[in-house]
DNA sequence: GAAATATTTAGATATCTACCAAACTTTGGG
DNA sequence: CCCAAAGTTTGGTAGATATCTAAATATTTC
C-alpha cells in the first residue's frame, strides 16, 4: 500500500471499482453497464483499465472480482468518500447533499491528505453515508504503533 | 453574479484570472508567461478565451484588464481558495500545505457549496494565505438582509 | 526608420476521458 | 450440439485541456 496517491484511477473508474467492490459476487459487464447506464463495450474497456492497473481480475466473459490490491484500494477509495462526506456535513450539508457533493471532490484528496484528515477527526466510526473502516496500515489509525 | 457554478474557467484558466486580478495595473502576456513558465503563446490562446468568456478585455498587443464581471469572479476564486485552503488547515495541516492542497481542490467547490461554507464557518475574515474579502451579495454574510 | 522585442496566429501534438455501433466470440440452456 | 443471449473487441467519435514551434505581425527603442 505503499505510494497511493489517490489518483491512480479516473473518477469513472473509481465508481466502478467502488460499485465492484460493494457487490458480493464475481460483477458482470452487463450488471455495471445498467447499473451506470452506459453501453457495455464502454464497461468492457473501462475494467480493461482497471486490470491493466491490477485492481481487477477480469476473466472475459466471466466477469471481475477484486485483487487483494484492488480490496484495499476499494477501501481506501469508499473511506476516502465518507471522509469528504462527513466534512461536508459538518459544514452544514444534509447528509444526501454531503455525499452526493462528495463524490464531486473527493477525487481530489490524496491519500496523504485523506489520512490526515482522518487523524484530525478522530478516526471518526461513523459518516453520513456509511461506517467508516479503518486499517492499522491504512491510516495513523489508533494501534498503528506497536 | 446570478448562476455562477464555480467551473465556468478550467484550473489553469482560473490561476490566470487569480494572478492578474492581484497585479495592480494592466498585465502583459509575457508576464503571465514567465509567471507561469509556459510559453506566450499558450497564455495568448488562454487569455482569448478567458476573454471570451467575458472576465477579460484584451487589447491585443497591450495586455489584458479584467471586466466589472472579472473582477467579481476573481474574487470569488480567491475568496473560494482561501476558504477551502481554512479548512484544511483545520484539519491539522500547515499553512504552506493547506494553499497549496487548497489549490488542488478548490476547482471542485461550486459557488453554492462555497457560500454554504463560508456561512458555517461563520464568514471569517482571515485564512491561512490571506484575507477573505466578503461582499454583501456574494454569500449569506453579515449584512446581507435588510 | 530599422533593429530588437513582444505578441499573435496557425498548425500540430499529446493526453485523457467517455462514449457508442457493429462485428465477432463465448457461454449456457434446451 | 446448436443457437440465442451475453460479453468482447475493434475502430471510431467527440470534446476538453494544455502545450509547443515557427512564422507573421505589431510595438518599442535607439
Amino acid at each position: 500500500m505503499q505510494g497511493i496517491t489517490g489518483q491512480e484511477l479516473s473518477s469513472k473508474k473509481a465508481e466502478y471499482l467502488k460499485y465492484i467492490h460493494m457487490q458480493d459476487d464475481v460483477v458482470k459487464t452487463t450488471e455495471i453497464a445498467v447499473h451506470f447506464s452506459v453501453a457495455p463495450s464502454t464497461v468492457t474497456k473501462a475494467l480493461t483499465e482497471i486490470a491493466k492497473a491490477g485492481y481487477i481480475e477480469h476473466t472475459p466473459y466471466h466477469g471481475v472480482k477484486l485483487t487483494p490490491h484492488g480490496v484495499e484500494y476499494a477501501r481506501f477509495l469508499i473511506r476516502r468518500h465518507r471522509l469528504v462526506a462527513l466534512i461536508l456535513s459538518r459544514h452544514g450539508l444534509e447528509p444526501e447533499e454531503a455525499c452526493r457533493e462528495a463524490r464531486k471532490l473527493e477525487q481530489c484528496f490524496s491519500k496523504d491528505l485523506t489520512d490526515r484528515m482522518c487523524t484530525s477527526l478522530g478516526h471518526p466510526m461513523m459518516s453520513v453515508c456509511g461506517e467508516i473502516e479503518h486499517d492499522r496500515r491504512c491510516c495513523g489509525s489508533p494501534g498503528e504503533r506497536p
